[in-house]
Formats: structure tokens, C-alpha cells, sequence
RNA sequence: GCCGGCGUAGCUCAGCUGGUAGAGCAGGGCACUCGUAAUGCCCAGGUCGGCGGUUCAAGUCCGCCCGCCGGCUCCA
């Protein structure tokens, strides 16, 4: 006999063997329509597994992250069932669950067309409808070999030589066999909806040197209206796209004659930036950093001694000659700080040096990654470089977490994550440098209270990194600062600071980007807001609208004392309707509308439309100026 | 860069199997002087991404190039 308890608290005696179904069916029936799989001892398990010694059962279902994960793995296996069923020559490779759905690579002479994923659906449903259980079932390496190569599933005998057990498992549907760690979901039934959301080209296991397969992505969920939800969140991240808003709203540009990659800042972007830029720089000066300026090109040697020509040569902007003499283009601004550090001999008393600058770069990206404002070929960083001792370390990472998640708090958002990214295999610099730098990242995490991954691996070889990623309105990651050590370039340039004891001594560099880029940060702040932005960073703050000529002057009044108050306004004077003025606005998605007729002429007042609020009635002027002066100065992110 | 899709007026898009381009919005003109998301009428506007080719004839078919979109790889 065993002793099962469940996670929920019921408990219960069974002779061994007895499987978790069956468990489920004594002790908590009621849970059984909805559970998918079931976690013994921090593993995840089918439904049918066997139990044979005492254990507790936590079941999962699909609100969990693993069984999302699991439904949509199954899914995967649904898919591939049906691909295998239209095209049998097709070859099948892997098909993991992904962040928001499934995909499935196979290897097939042509690409699957629209059509075909129709066809695929289709078969799904049967497949569905055949409600076909998914079968684990266990057998040696070598039996699993021989099965897969007379199928002709070359990649699955590759996957299979890789494992190190001598049992591997497989899953069957139907007559669909394939090489998988499971578990599964019970049965095939269990998927009440579903899409295939599109085909892509991927490299097998995503090596560029690799054949190029068939990827089919989609999405599945236990009910209809799960899935109707998840594409109506699709839709509104379609009408969130900074690249749709940009152009809609005349925030930014960018032209093919111009070039791919390269972003023109319309005068309406060009007001956000100036805000942002604006508010950056003063928010440094007080953090205790110098505002610095360097140049946008340096010579060829320059960059020999940095390592840029030998590691990053292939994203740099070709070579150019001038008197002889090579120059490149700037990727990064780290060299040039390095060489405001090195202009003076710097002492002990000096550090923590700390430079900042809005550095604008351009990198060579391949043409296919170009996105928007997200992944540009020139941009400006907010960097920052600071140079520290050992001692200091600790404290400046910590300063420097903290300086980045307020500033990113005033732009309103509230929701990070956070990761710490640990020496790579190859990797420069002392055991001992990476463990301070390490540790201070951890530590910074953990003193402030933050929850933070370990990315094990994931640093630069010249050193590990801290990384904040935002979730916006409608919970989506991005990237925005991040936190680097550099071992690398202080030995390279040969940077010292005479120490107490009188003794030069090399100092830590810290290179940051707390926005990460302002093209990218903008990008992100008109999706988050959906280009509804808040008062202080809206271009225009506040539209006046006269209703008939007769308080044009009225209007034009009203937009001057504002103005002259330090708001940005402006009047809408033209012989049109008030609705059609007011829609107008709206679209333009300006916070405050102020209407003015003969009434509010008379009266020296102005009727006030807050965009998201509607209308707030009459009110003094001198009422509106304070409104929109306590939404700037507090930079109120919520209507 | 690679795989797939797309590229028609400033914008959003229509244009079946080849016969020589159309709508709405925006823009210009006129009338209307109007209370919180579209007043009406008129006008103008396109070498159909570029270059070649097939054809009596190409926006429609083929090839190459450019750009964009979705992925892969990479990343601020």
C-alpha cells in the first residue's frame, strides 16, 4: 500500500501501482474534468503514471505555467499527428511549447502554405474530435533507434543518440509515435481550441550552417473563448504598434531613400525626446554623473586597442579613409569615455568617476532583424560609464539598480523583471573579479527587495551584467537597462588610479544604458500608452477650440497664457465644427481639450474635456493650468 | 544574411482567369458660423517599389534588385 496525499489536503491509502487518475477519482473527482497532468515530488507527471511509494500529488491545471506548457506541448503533438497524416514525408523534428503558444519544425521539400495550414486545422480537429489518449510508453535506446530509422525520422535518431539514459520514452496518438519526455495532457479531447497562427523558415536547432526547416507556430487553450481573448489581445497589441501609432500620430519616420534602420524624428517625437532627454540629464547631474560629448567616429586604431575590430568588427559600419588615415563609425561610446578618464592622472579620491552621455551609434544589424524603432541601425544610447575600485563596487551597482527602476517608475512602469547573467564558458578577467561583480549584482537584487533569475552563462566574456525588462500595459516584455562589467577594456587601455598606499591600481568599469536607447524606449512608451501619453511627456498638452469665429481671439488668448505658463498648447481656430474639432483631438490622442464659445468668452472660463475622463466641466483658467501643472509636475502616468 | 509573404494616390485599401486604374480619408476651393468623436458640394492627385524580359497588349505572367511584414540567428 501506499499513503497519497494531495497538495489540496485530501489523503488517502492505495494498493502500489495505483495510478494518479485514480487517486484523483477517490479523493477530489470533482477536480478530474480540468486537471491536466500532475506534479510528484517537484516532477511533472501523466495522469496515468503509476504511483509506488508514499508521495503527495499536486495536480496542475491549465492556469499553471506547466500546464500551460504541457497543453500546448500536447498540442504540438496534434499537430504533428495531422502534418504526419497529410504529408507522411514530411519528417518531424521537435515541437516545444513557447511563451505564448507551440511550434513545430518539420523538414519538408517545400514551405507549408496558408492553404495547407487550413488543411492542417482541419485534420486537428479530427484528431480532436477522435479524442485519441496520449500513451506513454518506455523502451531502450537502441529499440527506439531502430523504430525512428525505419520511419525515416532522421532527426528524432539524432535527438535519441544524444540522450544519455538507456530508456528513452515515447508518446503515442493515435498512430502517431514520437520521442518525447512528456508528459502529456490525458487525451486529445482535452483541447477545446486552437490555431495555427503562421509558417516560418528556422534553422535546425537554430544554427544558421543548418538546413532550414518548416516551422508552424500556434496556439491552443481548454476552451473557445480562451482562444477568442487571446486573439483579441492580438488585436490590441496590432493597434498598440509603435510602427502604425508613429505614423498616425507624425512621431517619427523612417524612409527606405533614407534608409532602413535609420529614424527621423518628427517635430511632435522630436517634443518627446526633448522631454526625455531633458528630465535624463537632470536626473544624472543629480545622481552625481558628468554629462559628456564625444564624437561619432574615431580612428581605425582606436578601435584595434578597444578589440572592437576583432569582436564586433561584423556589426560596424564599413571602413573609411580620410588623408590615409582609417576611421570607423562609433557602435559604442565606451572608448571615448575612457579617454575622458585618461586625461587626467586620476587618484583614489577621484572615484567613483562617473560619465554620462546620449551617444548615438550606429551598428551594421542584418537587414532581416530591423523592427520599428525596436532594432534600428543608429540610435542613441543613454550610456554611462563608471570607473570604481573594488570597495566602491558594491555600492554603485546597488545606486545604480535603484537610480534605474526610479527613473523607469516615472515613465509609469511599475512591473520588472530581472536577470543576472553569469560568466560564460569563454569568458577574460579573474576568477576573483567575476565573483565581486557577480555577487554585487546579486546583491544589489536581494538588498532591494527584487526577485531576479540567474541566467547561467548568459554574461559577455568580459563580464557579467544585471538586466531590467519592463511589462507594459498589456503585459509585455522589454528590454530596457542593463548593467555591464567590463574586465576587458581597463586592461586594454591600460586605465590605473594611484591608490592610497600610492600604488597604481586598475580600476572596475561599469557600462549602463538605463533606457536602454531613446528609439527603442520611445517605441515602448507609445506602445505601453498606446500613444496616449501622459500629460508631462504628450507634445501637446492642452488643444483650445473656439466654436464659432467669435471666440477666435478668445482661443488664440487662452493658448497664449498657457504657453506662457510652460505648457505646451495650442488653438484649433479653423472654421469647423466643435465635434469635428473634438474627434480630431481625440485621435490625435491630446490629454486636454479645451472648448471655448461665447459663454466662456464672457465669462473668462474654459470648459475642460480630459481625454479618458470625458468632460469636466466649466472651470477658471487659472483651475485648468493648475490641473495640467499637477499632472506635469508629478508626472501622473494614470487618468 | 536565411525562409515565407507583401509593395496600387499623402494614408487605408479595391482592381476575377493579361486589354492600358478606382473608393474612402487626408489636401485645395466654395457655402455653412455651428456647444463636446466626422456639414455639404466641387476640384485636383498615381512612370501601379525599381530595372529587365515574355506578349499585339503587363498593375496583372517570368527574372533580378530595393524596401516592408512574420519568423530564424543576433541584440540597445
Amino acid at each position: 500500500m501506499v499513503r497519497v496525499s494531495l497538495s489540496t489536503g485530501e489523503k488517502g491509502e492505495f494498493p502500489s501501482g495505483v495510478t494518479v487518475r485514480e487517486v484523483l477519482e477517490k479523493l477530489n473527482p470533482r477536480i478530474l474534468r480540468d486537471v491536466l497532468v500532475a506534479k510528484i515530488d517537484g516532477r511533472l507527471v501523466d495522469l496515468s503514471h503509476k504511483i509506488e511509494k508514499d508521495c503527495v500529488v499536486e495536480p496542475v491545471f491549465f492556469e499553471d505555467r506547466e500546464g500551460k506548457e504541457t497543453f500546448w506541448h500536447s498540442t504540438a503533438h496534434v499537430m504533428a499527428a495531422a502534418v504526419k497524416r497529410l504529408f507522411p514525408e514530411a519528417k518531424v523534428t521537435i515541437g516545444p511549447p513557447i511563451e505564448n503558444g507551440f511550434y513545430y519544425d518539420f523538414d519538408y521539400h517545400r514551405s507549408f502554405t496558408p492553404e495547407d495550414l487550413e488543411k492542417i486545422e482541419e485534420e486537428m480537429k479530427k484528431l480532436v474530435e477522435e479524442d485519441h489518449p496520449f500513451e506513454r510508453v518506455e523502451v531502450s535506446k537502441e529499440e527506439a533507434v531502430k523504430l525512428f530509422s525505419d520511419m525515416g525520422e532522421d532527426y528524432k535518431v539524432e535527438l535519441i543518440n544524444e540522450i544519455p539514459d538507456h530508456v528513452v520514452s515515447l508518446y503515442k496518438t493515435d498512430g502517431f509515435v514520437d520521442l518525447c519526455r512528456g508528459p502529456h495532457i490525458p487525451s486529445t479531447g482535452r483541447i477545446g481550441a486552437f490555431k495555427l497562427l503562421s509558417v516560418a523558415g528556422a534553422y535546425w536547432r537554430g544554427d544558421e550552417s543548418n538546413k532550414m526547416l518548416q516551422r508552424i507556430y500556434g496556439v491552443s487553450f481548454p476552451t473557445k473563448k480562451q482562444l477568442k481573448e487571446y486573439l483579441r489581445f492580438l488585436e490590441e497589441a496590432k493597434k498598440r504598434d509603435h510602427r502604425r501609432l508613429g505614423k498616425e500620430l507624425k512621431l517619427f519616420l523612417i524612409d527606405e531613400d533614407v534608409g532602413p534602420g535609420l529614424v527621423i524624428w518628427l517635430p511632435r517625437g522630436a517634443v518627446v525626446r526633448k522631454v526625455i532627454e531633458d528630465y535624463w540629464k537632470k536626473k544624472h547631474e543629480e545622481a552625481g554623473y558628468q554629462l559628456v560629448y564625444t564624437p561619432h567616429v574615431g580612428k581605425g586604431r582606436l578601435w584595434e586597442i578597444s578589440g572592437h575590430l576583432d569582436f564586433y568588427r561584423e556589426n560596424m559600419f564599413p571602413e573609411m579613409k580620410i588623408e590615409e588615415v582609417s576611421y570607423f563609425v562609433k557602435p559604442m561610446n565606451c572608448p571615448f569615455h575612457i579617454y575622458v578618464y585618461t586625461s587626467e592622472l586620476r587618484s583614489y579620491r577621484d572615484l567613483p568617476f562617473r560619465l554620462a552621455e546620449l551617444g548615438t551609434v550606429y551598428r551594421y544589424e542584418k537587414s532581416g532583424v530591423l523592427h520599428g524603432l525596436m532594432r534600428v541601425r543608429g540610435f542613441t544610447q543613454d550610456d554611462a560609464h563608471i570607473f570604481c575600485t573594488p570597495e566602491q563596487v558594491e555600492d554603485e551597482i546597488k545606486a545604480t539598480v535603484e537610480f534605474a527602476i526610479s527613473m523607469l517608475k516615472d515613465f509609469g512602469f511599475n512591473d520588472f523583471n530581472i536577470y543576472v547573467s553569469t560568466k560564460p564558458d569563454k569568458a577574460i578577467g579573474s576568477e576573483d573579479m567575476w565573483e565581486l561583480a557577480t555577487g554585487s549584482l546579486v546583491k544589489a537584487a536581494e538588498e532591494l527587495g527584487l526577485e531576479y533569475e540567474i541566467e547561467e552563462g548568459e554574461g559577455a566574456f568580459y563580464g557579467p551584467k544585471i538586466d531590467i525588462t519592463i511589462n507594459d500595459a498589456i503585459g509585455r516584455e522589454w528590454q530596457c537597462s542593463t548593467i555591464q562589467f567590463d574586465f576587458n577594456l581597463p586592461e586594454r587601455f591600460n586605465l590605473t588610479y594611484r591608490d592610497k598606499d600610492g600604488k597604481d591600481k586598475r580600476p572596475y568599469m561599469i557600462h549602463r544604458a538605463l533606457l536602454g536607447s531613446l528609439e527603442r524606449f520611445f517605441g515602448v512608451l507609445i506602445e505601453h500608452y498606446a500613444g496616449a501619453f501622459p500629460v508631462w511627456i504628450s507634445p501637446v498638452q492642452v488643444r483650445v477650440m473656439n466654436i464659432t469665429d467669435e471666440q477666435a481671439d478668445y482661443a488664440l488668448e487662452v493658448a497664449d497664457i498657457l504657453k506662457a505658463s510652460g505648457i505646451r498648447a495650442e488653438a484649433d481656430v479653423r472654421n469647423e465644427k466643435i465635434g469635428y474639432k473634438i474627434r480630431e483631438a481625440e485621435k490625435e490622442k491630446i490629454p486636454y481639450m479645451v472648448v471655448v464659445g461665447n459663454r466662456e468668452k464672457a465669462e473668462k472660463t474654459v470648459s475642460v474635456r480630459r481625454k479618458g475622463r470625458g468632460q469636466l466641466g466649466t472651470m477658471k483658467l487659472e483651475e485648468l493650468i493648475a490641473a495640467v501643472k499637477n499632472e506635469i509636475d508629478n508626472k501622473i502616468t494614470e487618468v
